[in-house]
DNA sequence: TTCCTTATAGTTTATTTGACTACAAGTATA
DNA sequence: TATACTTGTAGTCAAATAAACTATAAGGAA
């Protein structure tokens, strides 16, 4: 499938599309990353970026273009979610969509609305509202599929900023998985697991006793992984 | 999407399809059902049931009704794994395909190749190979999958027939997960789980001690489901 | 200096694992 | 009939883990 026009490259797939769940953490909050659709039947109304498949491209590929093109996020790790395909998701013909997801540092990344999107912004997942077509729907299967992935592998990492503090990684894990932390308990389990660097340094600014930052391993994490573990906390 | 004549009610999606990778599990060994096609470029070739989606369904609903086609088993849960996409991994067309994956005892279907399959047969999923166009790779997550899933889930029991003794459910993981375990120990995490209703009945015809029977309860089950559970064993 | 908040260390008890040993209950065979 | 053999089932023990706490340290703020 090589050799084609700029315009047989751009032909896309009829009847499939990619939509997005990409979660940010910011303030304590869960947030997930929304567009305002500019164009089509759709057109102002929030939804996940998505979009259609060129004929030439996988949907990973598809998935990572299209956010790029809504968003100007690009280069990061989308996971595939699975198919959406009630036969009336999409009013105007029959569509099935694939969801992708994704968890990233929100400061590492300026929001660009693209062409087709009118505006980008986050949201607090708990306030997320009136969503187009079934978006509701791919949204929650998202924030199931990532409170089930932070129990067993370490990706909660990736939400926060490079240096954070135990305290701060404990917030994430309990307002992903909506329950509360006995902080002596938890440290002594991460800490255990030897998938934190300790810097020599500290919190600055607090009003209180400042508690060491730290930073993910990766290493460690690469072990963790291929010999399977339990976050449960 | 209602009031359609039979021939519209067939049309298909142009460029999607599904494929099913059914497990089955006998005499100690994880099988997988295949058919041989009749028809179509992939003629005389072995590969995983499957097909094209009509407009009006659910990709569950043709999943179902593709198996029923093929293979003659109907009526069994069967959960979507993924999409599979890439641009050439069907020769005549751009072709995505949705996977699912079951489990189901094979006692309880009698296979009947369907008019479009000219045979269905199970095979050890140890000897399966040469399947046709991406089926080697849908078959290889479906088996991840299925190993994730039987550490979280008591989901083996659908592997086996309705009254079974605690070793064979130990061999059955043993299989799955590819490794030895400890007699003792699995009988004593499993049956502390109150997941087993004891039967006042034995194994018949063994040239050994016979074994007590046990069978699967669904309602400890459904509670274990939704608090969660770990079966690493 | 005292109070308040958060960080961090440590204790205690119950529970769970993993590696074993021992014995029971049958069948096969000598 | 006795003995060996195979598999089932019960129990032991030490080590590791988890859950619920208590206690103390390190700051800033009043």
């Amino acid at each position: 499938m090589n050799n084609l026009s700029s315009a047989e490259k751009k032909a896309t797939l009829e009847s499939i599309t990619i939509d997005c769940v990409i979660f940010g953490f910011k303030a304590g909050n869960l947030e997930v990353l929304l567009v305002r659709h500019g164009e089509g039947i759709s057109k102002d109304k929030w939804g996940l970026p998505g979009g259609w498949i060129y004929k030439t491209e996988s949907t990973d590929d598809a998935a990572n273009r299209l956010l790029l093109e809504l968003t100007g996020i690009k280069d990061i790790y989308l996971e595939q979610l699975r198919a959406f395909s009630d036969p009336d998701r999409f009013p105007l013909s029959r569509v099935i969509t694939i969801g992708y997801y994704a968890l990233i540092k929100e400061e590492d990344y300026d929001l660009k609305a693209g062409a087709t999107a009118a505006e980008v912004a986050w949201f607090k997942v708990s306030q997320v509202k009136d969503l187009i077509y079934d978006h509701a729907q791919i949204l929650e299967i998202g924030l199931k599929r990532l409170r089930r992935r932070i129990k067993q592998e370490p990706i909660g990492f990736n939400l926060l900023p490079q240096k954070f503090t135990l305290l701060q990684l404990m917030h994430l894990y309990e307002e992903i998985l909506g329950k509360e932390m006995d902080k002596p308990n938890f440290r002594r389990k991460i800490l255990k697991m030897n998938l934190l660097t300790p810097l020599n340094e500290k919190e600055k600014d607090v009003s209180h006793r400042a508690a060491k930052l730290y930073q993910f391993n990766p290493e460690t994490y690469q072990q963790l992984l291929e010999k399977g573990f339990n976050f449960e906390f």
